[in-house]
DNA sequence: AAGCGTCAAGGCATG
DNA sequence: CATGCCTTGACGCTT
């Protein structure tokens, strides 16, 4: 089944733009704000936000139940546990009461996933960086990514591979090699979830399809634009990789376009067109909708072999609108 | 209601 | 050295 998937927030569109939907979207709150307050205010916080969040994502997922087969795709986003990996906070959520309904609130969510045929993926933060030189960021990043297998378990993924994408960036100096040493020390939901994402300026498909042994590789095609300047074709060679590192689960491919404003409303332009206007990191920037058909045209065509994750900042909006043309156009 | 300062956490490129 | 960019701007406080 070909997907067309968006990122963490549901919105509606207005006269202005578009805006969350309420119930269908996370809270939050800070370290800091949490500080001020004393013990039994914080916690009450915590917990009062969590629950919010585990109710917030049980409509997100059933809302995303009740669209067309080709949109059940959604990743959810972070925060569902504010601070479960913090050092103040890590007891208070490592309490089994706790646990144990924030699991049975998250079995229910899976559960429903599984039976609506919806595909399902944590993106953690940028502040996981695995390859890091420093061994505290590496400690820090791995409880990061365990926080996320632990929800991944509780909702019933992680028993084989890639039931679930947990997607992140190589990031740090150490490469490739740091990155091996860190597996090392994953558990085995954690290696049955985990994908790699080339990015920009780093790690591009060629560095980690070095890789596609052990994890599954997320080809971000915007990014690979921005790094080598290539439109990658569906047809390249490397994809054939990218297909062997999902060992038979149907990969998913990331999509963005550059904000409208820096690129032509029509037309597949070439990188050095481009840079005579713009640069590199400004192309980097996403954009709210996908307002050039042709260069969506051109990702559509990678539904072929993936399902398609769109990262525009009109979410759900904007992967409505590349449903559409893909049934203009290709159904 | 709207504006503003703030927010746990890294790494990179650019200017 | 400061800023912008990435999973995502939202929360909390003041006016």
């Amino acid at each position: 089944m070909k997907k067309i998937g968006f990122a963490c927030k549901y919105v509606d569109s207005t006269k202005t733009g578009f805006e969350n939907v309420k119930e269908l979207n996370m809270g939050a709150t800070t370290v800091a704000w949490l500080g001020r307050q004393s013990k039994q205010v914080a916690e009450k916080k915590l917990w009062e936000i969590a629950m919010q969040n585990l109710t917030a994502t049980s409509n997100l997922i059933r809302k995303v139940g009740t669209l067309d087969e080709h949109l059940r795709m959604v990743r959810i986003g972070s925060d569902v546990i504010p601070m479960y990996t913090h050092d103040l906070y890590r007891s208070f959520w490592q309490e089994p009461s706790r646990i144990k309904i924030i699991e049975q609130n998250l079995s229910k969510i899976g559960q429903y996933a599984k039976d609506s045929n919806i595909r399902l993926s944590f993106h953690p933060g940028q502040f996981v960086c695995i390859a890091s030189d420093r061994d505290d960021v590496i400690t820090r990043s791995l409880e990061e990514l365990e926080y996320h297998a632990d929800m991944a378990r509780f909702m019933g993924f992680g028993q084989s591979k890639l039931d679930f994408k947990i997607n992140v960036h190589v990031s740090g100096r150490r490469g490739i090699a740091g990155f091996d040493a860190a597996w090392q020390r994953m558990s085995p939901e954690l290696r049955n979830c985990l994908t790699l994402e080339n990015d920009e300026y780093q790690q591009g498909l060629d560095e980690l399809l070095a890789l596609k042994d052990k994890v599954g590789i997320v080809l971000d095609i915007h990014h690979h634009f921005i790094k080598t300047g290539e439109y990658i074709k569906a047809s390249d060679p490397r994809i054939q990789g990218v297909l062997e590192s999902w060992q038979g689960v149907r990969p998913t491919f990331h999509y963005s376009q550059s904000k409208s404003e820096l690129i032509p409303r029509t037309g597949m332009t070439t990188m050095e067109t481009l840079l005579e206007s713009t640069s590199k990191s400004k192309l980097r920037a996403h954009s709210d909708f996908y307002t050039n058909k042709d260069i969506n045209r051109w990702a559509l065509t990678h539904l072929e072999w993936g399902n398609m994750m769109a990262e525009s900042k009109a979410k759900n909006l904007a992967s409505f609108e590349l449903f559409d043309q893909f049934k203009e156009e290709f159904m």
